[in-house]
DNA sequence: GGACTCATGTAAGCTGTTACATGATTTC
DNA sequence: GAAATCATGTAACAGCTTACATGAGTCC
């Protein structure tokens, strides 16, 4: 899914800036999509040039000019549509996992903080979810995608404390750049 | 973190052609990174003209001609220089959570397939990290990154089964293709 | 002989990032 | 008056994907 139909779905929920959608991506859409301004801002100007959304500039003297954009008529059903044809599908990008999986390559204490800082953020992580309203507010959908961020995110924690002491010690006892059989093959 | 670093990590566990190291991405690597050959080649080319590996054509009777690449001691000290500067992060991108988040766009037997897909996902990808060696052959830190797999996607699955039912329940009573409020804003 | 796996590579192009460039408004 | 937040945009470039193009070896 391009991100240009994931401002378009942004702007379904209700009109926004630029700005705004950045935002959204920052908080409701965190723990499953990433998005900068660079992209955001073309993605919008060319949505408007396809007559999907349209905006009007309102100028405030409460906050800068902004532009506000809306959804059109077209690009309500086009949403719709291409979310009927999205493919449920799931891609992690993992440099943790990479860590991890070479950390026989590592000496301990450089280890050890790695599993301490991702310890941090998953901490971190399960705590902004939790503290999203799942009540009232927002639809069934959007709060089973704050609980299955939830049960990943508690799950990958507890197995990271269940195991970091045993990985440690082992790490410890084996040979310094060892790099060991090849365990991948076959 | 580049596909090139992985490359050379690849053959920081032992030599390998392009085509094994895909196989790599498709096995070992599967839950957290993803390369098509159209990336590993050239990757490989660049890391030769670098001096952190170098290859040799080896023709065979029992296979087609193939290049068969090796780590330089400048690229196994160059990849753990590397891995030690990378920060452990992750990234998912999930279609599957924005269908879910505009699950009241959709009509309740287009949600219900994408559940089903899912689910059916998980379940596969579950039973292969399950069987996959852990002992043995394999270090306590590539053990830890299939657990940490497990953990994940078991939690996703049992949450997923959990709230499915009460999910579709609550999906057929909306109105078709209400946006409802902003559940987002503020 | 057909299907499948092993095997290598290129080229065009899409998508998105990073860094730059700018400035208003609000809050302390 | 300084810092933070609100606000918009561009340009250069990185990085990877898709599709194409090709062919040998193995198994049934």
């Amino acid at each position: 899914m391009q991100l240009k139909t994931l401002c378009l779905g942004a702007l379904c929920l209700g009109d926004a800036t630029g700005y705004d959608i950045k935002k959204l991506f920052e908080t409701a859409f965190t723990h499953f999509h990433h998005a900068s301004f660079g992209s955001i801002y073309p993605a919008l100007k060319k949505l408007e040039s396809e007559g999907l959304v349209k905006s009007r500039v309102e100028p405030g003297p409460r906050h800068p000019e902004r532009r506000l954009f809306s959804t059109t008529v077209a690009g309500r059903s086009a949403f719709v549509r291409l979310l009927a044809e999205t493919a449920p599908t799931e891609h992690l990008r993992s440099e943790f996992l990479v860590l991890l999986f070479f950390a026989h390559l590592l000496p301990t204490e450089v280890l050890a903080d790695k599993l301490t800082e991702v310890e941090k953020r998953y901490e971190q992580q399960l705590d902004y979810l939790k503290s999203l309203p799942r009540e009232g507010r927002a639809s069934a959908g959007m709060a089973l995608t704050i609980d299955l961020g939830i049960a990943a995110c508690q799950a990958k924690l507890e197995t990271l404390r269940t195991h970091r002491s045993s990985l440690l010690a082992r790490h410890r006892d084996i040979p310094e750049g060892s790099a060991g059989e090849n365990p991948c093959a076959g």
